[in-house]
Order: C-alpha cells, then sequence, then structure tokens
RNA sequence: GCCUCGGUAGCUCAGUCGGUAGAGCAGAGGACUGAAAAUCCUCGUGUCGGUGGUUCGAUUCCGCCCCGAGGCA
C-alpha cells in the first residue's frame, strides 16, 4: 500500500500553532489536510478542540473532522483506514495531503506497518477482565497475562491495567500474543516528510493558558452543555477530551470556575508534554522551532 | 491589649517523645503496536518564620520578636 508520492505529516503539542502553519502551507503548496486528532473527528466539539473554523476549512479542503458522532467509539485501526482512503482521494485529485495533529498514536498507525492482528475490541471480554481485575486486583490480573503472554507481560507495568486488559483481549480474540503479531521493523507505508513543531516549554505553556482563557470565553461551557442536552454520554471516548470532562465535573458542582479553568490548563499542560515525548519517538520526524518561516523548512 | 491555633519543598499539609525531615499536587524525564486529549512508570535538601537560651546536639523544649487566622475585651 506504499504510494509513490510523498505526503507531509505536521506533528507537535497541543496549541504550538500547528494549524495555523498548515493552512499556510496548503496554500502555498496547493494541499490539503488530512487531520490526525483524535477529538476533532466528533461533531459538536468544536471550541474544546480548537477545531479549525468553517473560514479556514473553506479556504484549504480537511479531512476527517467532524465525521463521528460524540458516542462513537473510533480507533487507531480505524484511523490508519480513514486516512488512507483520504490521502488516495487527495493524490487522485493531484492535491499533496498534509497530514496534521497532534495525536501521535494515530500518525504513527499511518505512517508504519503496525500489524494490529485481527483483534478488535470485545467488550465482554474486557468487561470479565474488569471484574477480575475489581475481585482480584491488579497483580492477579498481570500474572493471568504471564501465563498467555509472558513477553507483553514484562514490557507491561502492572498497574497499567488498560494495557494488560488489551494484551489478555488480543490473546482471546485473535489466540495470538501481542507479543508475537507486533511487527519490530516497522516499516515505512508511505514515502513522507515529517516536521514536528516546537517551542521551548515556557512559550508553550503560556500559549495554552492563553487559548483555555479563550475557550472559555468564547463559550466551552455552553457547548458542553448542549453536548450533554443533545444525548451526549457522559462516559464516552469523546467526553474524556481535555476540557469536557472537567466541565462536566463543573456542570454537576463539583468544581468552582476558576477551579475549572485552573485545571483544564493544567490537564493540557500536561498531555503537550505526553505528546513531545511521543513524537520524540517518531525517529523520522524533524523538529523544526515554530519561528522559523516557512522558507526555512520545506523544499 | 490579652488568649488560642498556625508559620516545614512552588502549593496543600504530615512528622520528628531532641540526633538537620516526608506525602499528595505542581514541575521534570520516560513508556505507549485496534481506548491515545486515554492509560501507566521514574525523580523529593528544603536558612523546618526570625532571634536568643537550655543541650554534646534544636526544626523539635523555653523566652522574646515578626507574619497569618480566630476568639475575648
Amino acid at each position: 500500500m506504499v504510494q509513490e508520492n510523498s505526503l507531509i505529516v505536521i506533528g507537535g503539542p497541543t496549541a504550538v500553532g500547528k494549524s495555523a502553519f498548515g493552512l499556510e502551507l496548503a496554500q502555498k503548496i496547493n494541499g490539503e489536510i488530512v487531520s490526525a486528532d483524535s477529538m476533532q473527528i466528533y461533531r459538536g466539539m468544536d471550541i474544546g478542540t480548537a477545531k479549525p473554523t468553517l473560514e479556514e476549512r473553506r479556504l484549504v479542503r480537511h479531512h476527517l473532522i467532524d465525521i463521528l458522532d460524540v458516542n462513537d467509539e473510533y480507533s487507531a485501526e480505524q484511523y490508519k483506514d480513514d486516512a488512507d482512503a483520504a490521502i488516495q482521494d487527495i493524490f487522485n485529485r493531484n492535491k499533496i495531503p498534509i497530514v496534521l495533529g497532534g495525536t501521535g498514536f494515530y500518525i504513527r498507525a499511518l505512517l508504519y506497518e503496525h500489524n494490529f492482528g485481527y483483534a478488535p475490541k470485545n467488550q465482554e471480554i474486557r468487561d470479565k477482565y474488569k471484574k477480575i481485575l475489581e475481585q482480584y486486583g491488579k497483580d492477579y490480573l498481570h500474572d493471568i497475562l504471564k501465563q498467555k503472554d509472558y513477553e507483553s507481560a514484562l514490557k507491561i507495568h502492572p498497574n497499567d491495567t488498560k494495557k494488560v486488559i488489551r494484551a489478555l483481549e488480543i490473546y482471546e480474540v485473535s489466540g495470538q500474543r501481542k507479543s508475537d503479531i507486533a511487527q519490530k521493523e516497522q516499516a515505512k507505508r508511505y514515502n513522507f516528510k515529517m516536521y514536528v513543531l516546537y517551542c521551548d516549554r515556557a512559550e508553550l505553556y503560556a500559549r495554552i493558558n492563553k487559548r483555555v482563557d479563550e475557550m472559555i470565553s468564547q463559550g466551552l461551557i455552553d457547548e458542553v452543555k448542549s453536548l450533554i442536552d443533545n444525548g451526549a454520554d457522559i462516559n464516552s471516548q469523546a467526553m474524556q477530551g481535555i476540557g469536557y470532562k472537567e466541565t462536566v465535573a463543573y456542570l454537576i458542582n463539583q468544581i468552582s470556575k476558576e477551579e475549572l479553568i485552573e485545571l483544564i490548563k493544567q490537564r493540557t499542560r500536561n498531555y503537550a508534554k505526553r505528546q513531545i515525548t511521543y513524537f520524540k519517538g517518531i525517529k523520522d520526524a524533524k523538529w523544526i522551532d515554530i519561528h522559523s518561516t516557512l522558507s526555512d523548512i520545506i523544499l
């Protein structure tokens, strides 16, 4: 499925300025944007995800934004398929795809061979192991994984029950061990040039703080309220997004408005740090300072 | 003015029956192969408010002073 044509990939932590950068780039090189953002994919989540405006989307075509309902589930594997289709479509129209977003896992799944195997989500299996977890504890759960997939058990910390359960799920659904099907080499699926935007930490955090203040004044709270009024499940994947679950806590009077704002800022900062760590792991990426100009880096 | 309770890591606080101190959060670093804005791992020296005294030794006991909260006049 490797393409002859090359695509451009832009990653980086939240609030670093990816969208503006991508918009400018797309217009210069006749490109279209393929979003790699696990939250902008949901309809109705606009303010809290800093989604590109309709105007911006009119200027440059964006793919994989607003394709899901808030209560829909999604996965990296589905993202890979959807992004493949969008990229193919863009190539077919002789334009350049610009994959842009902060969800590193999606980008990696798209760019490199992962061989997820046939092990889709299976709620029954998850519930079964959750029950075991509640009854017998983390270590017991981890011991089960040790018996079934020793190698994976070594890699996954017993406290990381979410990953322990997924490994068990893979084994039970597919009959294969996660450690067996996971590919080590991770061949590229596309020809691409990847860039990660960065700036120093203090500046990034200042940008985040400012952006959160803007989200609040733009009506984040009303956005969450209306999502809920329209039937959004508080426990859905989408509602776990930063800014959303905190606002829910505010709406049921668990925290004050001041606490809400501080909490969103803090969580967003924590998240940005995790993103940076994740992108560091993508070796083919070139890091570029946000203060450099387009011409400094492209072509 | 008097009384009481506080003043310990950036923040909230614990603790030392006298041998110079530790949690949570923040912050930093890391992991991540069908949930990823999720989930998880590692990292804690700071004039223990100031000053004098008792003591081999005080952040811990005593005196005085400063700051904060509350109470009584």
